[in-house]
DNA sequence: GGACGTCGTGAGAACGCTCTCACGACCGGA
DNA sequence: TCCGGTCGTGAGAGCGTTCTCACGACGTCC
């Protein structure tokens, strides 16, 4: 056989040029679609395209643009608990909307353990994307360290814990965390206990640190046995507030650091006989979808989740734009959204 | 200034080979560690790449070898609720942990309506994957009918709803469905009712027909009053329970078709004042993790998830070998995991 | 009617890699 | 001594794009 259509790739630029009748050159400006090219030109080629259901091969036109149109976000958790995460699901949400009429694509990348992470570092850095999002990060994540290594526009969902330069988005989590606290002691309680989030993770400490800093500035004392740690999920919640249940049984408040969390908590509360929020009032955090449909409906801190996700998409973009890393920080206002358990 | 090595982007084959000494098909050779290299000429390579922190670009490699070690799953899902799901999860970490020791990366693509399910369509027929697993499927779904005009090596996970011939992997949903409603049947319930999943899903559709054909062989009719629909979620779950008990006040036990619902049935049957297991006998579906941490325990139909991702894996990487699409199907077996609920 | 833009087009050189092929150097057997 | 084989190596041709240039064919303006 000669060199004919039919072969058993797909079919090249050079094909539909020569269907069409024209050069590479005229089929790569249809293509994308640059003006300078004659309106029988384009029909022509449009044509060929059809016939030949020719797509463009990413792998050789992003070896000369050096761009490839993807970015990542990449969820650097060791266990696979992220997923069950509803703020985890509304970035991804708002991030894909906020994509949805570019011409970039999405990916999402997982890593468990420190093998996973070098090899989604080695993908990041081999050049399959234009940029990353990091989100989910723990104290003892590789992932920054190894991505602050190369050129690669980056930006992180949260206040890097070490202090590092990288430009960053995160919520006022202590700002957040101190309003619930200072609404729960403005309600007349006297013993607000709190649930925590994980300790090696920024939102944890941060709001960890806001309910502090408001039990303080009323003069109380920051009593241990008021406080438990949890790991942001449901059943976590609920054996922190079992815990803190047993060793202060005379709490009436607590400020719990997820709503994942306060749900369970809330669960532990009723198994354990108190009424919300008459024997205990409880304010959650995040303002997922389950606190306005539980029961009672959480009084919760809302994060602006998608002025959230835009800034990091812009913050991105600007990089890959620019070609220069920025170390810019935005850090967005929470305001408490006041329903039935507090 | 002349060639020299510290240009603007990252190194290429040919500055390392220059540094080295040698040409850049013996660089190549290195990289790929091809085992015709002496040992001076391995040895000068490798500092060459490690002084000049050369990654290759996999772009360029790509280009030739026509591959790029990447396999995509893909959620085709309208909401970003598969997230929450405990089986999206184990699925995602049954995958990488089988794909950890390969050089295979894998990548998430979400999918909400038709506008994005044709992106990544695009994204993925633009050669950025070698193949593609789909899961969660609806029966609206256009991404079997896009990749399947492709040549792409793709898998299913779950049967293809339209009988279409794609390979797949699944759990005997039917069988799994007609031990549980069996087993509640052989405790001598005699109301038992229903809650499915969505009946746009294959593992809503199969576990309902489970549920059926063993009322039908235990000599039972089918009553439309011990039947609701959920969504796979825990919310859902409560809901469907509910309507349920309204219904059909003297229901005896329930078939959940997922862990997520029974939670959240076991919930709405507490909120009624009904015991479980003692007044309605409740199985689920999944085994979950939650299954196992719920109160009470919940008894369940559990999938080999381990050995259904290996599978999948296994079914993929055979196409992407032998560069043929196959049609295999693997459906496995289910067991019941017998708790308390039950 | 000649000089000068603009406009559509094609030739051809990249991009950074892999892979085939040829070529010397070396070895063992006749 | 010569021939055939292996072994390490390098030259060079691709892979399918984009993009810079150069080049004719037009106007348009003096």
């Amino acid at each position: 056989m000669t060199s004919t259509g039919t072969r058993n790739g797909s079919p090249t630029l050079d094909e539909v040029a020569q269907l069409a009748g024209v050069s590479r050159a005229t089929v790569s400006r249809v293509v994308n679609d640059s003006p300078r090219v004659s309106p029988e030109a384009r029909l022509a080629v449009q044509a060929a395209v059809e016939t030949l259901r020719y797509v463009p091969n990413r792998m050789a036109r992003s070896l000369v643009t050096r761009r490839t149109d993807t970015i990542a976000l990449v969820l650097s958790e060791s266990n696979t608990q992220v997923f069950s995460d509803p703020f985890f699901a509304s970035i991804v949400r708002g991030l894909s909307a906020r994509l949805a009429d570019t011409e970039l694509n999405l990916v999402l990348l997982a890593a468990r353990g420190a093998r996973e992470q070098e090899k989604i570092g080695r993908y990041a850095r081999q050049g399959h994307v234009d940029g990353v999002i990091l989100m989910s990060l723990h104290s003892d994540d590789l992932l920054p360290d190894i991505l602050a290594g190369t050129h690669l526009p980056l930006v992180l969902s949260g206040r890097p814990l070490d202090g590092r330069s990288i430009a960053y988005v995160d919520a006022d989590n202590t700002g957040g965390a101190v309003a619930a606290t200072e609404l729960l002691l403005s309600l007349g309680r006297r013993r607000v206990a709190t649930v925590t989030g994980p300790q090696d993770m920024v939102a944890g400490l941060d709001r960890y640190a806001g309910y502090r800093a408001a039990v303080e500035r009323s003069g109380g004392r920051v009593d241990p046995d008021l406080i438990a740690a949890g790991d942001f999920t449901e059943a976590g919640g609920m054996r922190a507030m079992t815990e803190l249940l047993s060793r202060a049984p005379d709490l009436d408040a607590v400020f719990v650091a997820s709503d994942p969390m306060a749900v369970g908590a809330v669960q532990a509360l009723r198994a354990a006989g108190r009424r919300v929020p008459d024997d205990v009032a409880v304010v959650g955090f995040d303002d997922a979808a389950v606190a306005a449909t539980s029961d009672p409906p959480l009084t919760t801190v809302a994060q602006p989740l998608g002025e959230m996700t835009a800034l990091m998409v812009e913050l991105l973009l600007d990089q890959i734009e620019s070609g220069e890393r920025s170390v810019e920080a935005r850090v967005c206002d929470t305001s408490l959204v006041r329903r039935a358990s507090a």
